[in-house]
DNA sequence: ACACAAAGTTCGCGTC
DNA sequence: GACGCGAACTTTGTGT
């Protein structure tokens, strides 16, 4: 499989991996560092990273797939309650 | 750490894994086949693991996250457009 | 999508669909009773799981999967000395 | 919660984590791109990944490990013979 | 020590 | 039939 291993190439992706997961390290110590001082200052973590995450939603995408939805739970008479 | 690892002890314990790990592959191939089935049928099989996910979702626990949310929305002028 | 949507059939499958991962549902929360018992009694479940999971290769992918990790690993001078 | 909320105070830092999860999502496609031209030239992308984990651990960690884990594959009887 | 949340890995699906 | 994409599950780390 694959063929005789080149050591070269292998270090070399491999040191570009660790690299960008060095970078990738820090920002996550960034984010976690601005949470903090977030929270120092009186602010629900929790809830930020809540509002962050749905901000990312594209609302255009979330609509159509709504329209689709609504066609499946009017046929099965989503009521919810009945769960 | 822990102790002398009791061979008979673990063994039964690794066989009652197992046991339970196989009737749970058992399971997830019977979901596939209904899904499946479904499809032929002329259903589409995202949206109907859509609505399925949506009934799991307690309404009431919903809410009550919903309108904490509210509250810093408003404060972002949570415009979705600006993104 | 598809067509005029057979809201009985639609239910049907749902049904079946829920069924299936309650059943599921509670496979796991044995599996989780298992772990919690094992490691009370001094066992630990990491390496349970590690070793459960090794069982589940075959000794062909297993050698073959060894070998070529070794062959990384020397290829980027890793091994110190064996064990 | 908390108290009433500062909109300015708030978008700020919701910018800020904004910026870096951006930041964090380049790298984990820079991470995705070395992974796929190493696979394109012929490396195995999961050993890869095995080997960059093993890195991270250092030696005495390794090595304690590796005994629990041998520990319980004899309990288990599943060393059959040794490479 | 536990529960919750994030990350990584795996599996199924659609595509080419 | 293989590849890449996206969702599901598992596992790891963190905060309480």
């Amino acid at each position: 499989m694959t063929n005789p291993v080149s050591a070269d190439i292998l270090s070399q992706y491999v040191a570009r991996v660790e690299r960008l997961e060095e970078e990738k390290a820090n920002i996550q110590t960034d984010l976690k560092d601005v949470y903090a001082e977030a929270k120092a200052n009186g602010f629900d973590v929790k809830t930020m990273k809540e509002v962050v995450k749905l901000r990312k939603l594209n609302k255009d995408e979330l609509r159509e797939k709504e329209e689709l939805l609504d066609l499946y739970k009017h046929a099965l008479g989503m009521i919810l309650e009945e769960a």
